[in-house]
RNA sequence: CGGGGUGUAGCGCAGUUGGCUAGCGCGCCACGUUCGGGACGUGGAGGCCGGAGGUUCGAGUCCUCUCACCCCGACCA
């Protein structure tokens, strides 16, 4: 569709750099299915660009690469690591697969999105030239990349906990939950004016806000239920706080209470949900740093993934065969080739081979 | 497609060598007491035991067939 569409559209140089993306849902056969990684259905979002240079091209498959990795980053506080992917892992018709990949809280690896640079292989397959500005005919160079409801099992898989989902401020649809806490009519009356204009000063700071006085559950329920949903913040007001002007906030990610003065709360509130953003960031890139570790041996490698799992650091020689007997052997993949590896001389893992780079193994989703 | 498993109340499950009114937890309903971590008490409602056939005086339980779902493996983002 795609290609056939860049076909009828390009002509010219001038046509060119050319964009299509688009949300698509898409149908799969699975064999198995896992909920969010892997579904026979799912939407993504899949991009594709078309240039007259190949430098242009390769520039944008890594300017995506970038987007994604600043959006799993900032905003899902899911650290990245930018990567190549390996000729065996590459994405068939692409020259070079560019990856972002994460590491879930069970040691396992997830490939967070994809961008790839495509050459001219597309433009080969589907006869798809330009004339360029000194009149000669070219084939275009292509990019791809695209990200998909898999996010969604990534985030939840990143930073849950037995207590339910845990969702960074900047993507929680609702960011700060206030619960009233009341033992009769006149109490939840003046507390509910309290609460509702607490609601409104943090609502007019672009604070999303729910207010839950609904009497059919009791304030313990509605402390489990938004710890399930993940709502970052939670404020607890009570006839103790109307007293000393106060109100009881509580961390979802670090599970930390405190009682904190009505005054300037939805400054403090501001403040409090960046400091979650980044923490949950941090606790992430402290868990995926802690588990990768380097290996010079096949036993340790084995040793390490059975015992630890994680990314493993390794020597490899660059050839598939010894990338397809590993896999065999361990379920092991290698992920990426990161984007700053710093060269280095060893002795490959399996082969014993020269080897000038470590490259990342682990077990993946 | 191979291997394993499960179908009993809305959900999760128990149910002995076949035995008489099929139980338990959660949830649900009513009332009362509660309400700062998923409250407690009392009372109550709710079941073609996945389906069909068979054995038997008697089947949730045994046999045959059938349907559905789940897990593991060859797949894959």
């Amino acid at each position: 569709m795609i290609w056939n569409t860049y076909k009828s559209w390009i002509r010219s140089y001038r046509d060119l750099p050319l964009l299509i993306n688009q949300w698509a849902n898409v149908v799969r056969w699975e064999m198995r299915t896992r909920l969010f990684l892997r579904t026979a259905e799912f939407l993504w979002q899949e991009g594709h660009t078309a240039h007259a240079s190949s430098i242009e091209a390769m520039d944008e498959a890594r300017k995506m690469l970038d987007v994604y990795s600043i959006f799993a980053e900032e905003w899902m506080a899911l650290p990245v690591i930018k990567g190549v992917k390996t000729a065996n892992e590459r994405f068939a018709g692409a020259v070079e697969t560019f990856c972002i990949e994460a590491l879930m809280q069970d040691g396992k690896a997830i490939q967070a999105g994809t961008s790839h640079f495509l050459g001219q292989n597309f433009a080969k397959a589907f006869e798809v030239t330009f004339t360029t500005n000194e009149n000669s005919i070219e084939y275009v160079w292509a990019t791809s990349w695209g990200v998909s409801t898999r996010l969604v099992g990534t985030l939840i898989m990143a930073h849950s906990d037995d207590k339910g989902l845990i969702l960074p401020p900047k993507i929680a649809p609702t960011q700060v939950v206030i619960i009233p806490i009341y033992k009769n009519e006149e109490q939840l009356t003046s507390i509910n004016e309290k609460a509702v204009a607490i609601k409104n000063e943090l609502l007019l700071r672009g604070i999303t806000v729910k207010y839950d006085n609904d009497e059919k559950q009791t304030p313990g329920w509605k402390f489990a239920e938004y710890e399930l949903k993940g709502i970052p913040l939670r404020i607890g007001i009570g006839p103790r706080d109307l007293e000393s002007q106060t109100v009881e906030l509580a961390r979802r990610d670090d599970l930390t209470k405190s009682t904190v003065p009505m005054k300037d709360l939805a400054e403090l509130i501001l403040n409090l949900l960046d400091e979650i953003q980044i923490s949950l960031y941090n606790r992430a890139l402290a868990f995926r740093d802690s588990n990768i570790t380097a290996v010079e041996t096949y036993e340790e490698f084995k040793k390490v993934l059975e015992e630890k799992g994680g990314f493993i650091s390794a020597h490899w020689d660059g050839t598939s065969e010894t990338e397809n007997k590993i896999k065999e052997e361990t379920k092991a993949t290698i992920r990426c080739i990161p984007l700053d590896n710093p060269q280095q001389e060893g002795r490959c893992i399996y082969s014993g081979e020269k080897s000038n780079q470590r490259v990342l193994f682990a077990q993946a989703y």
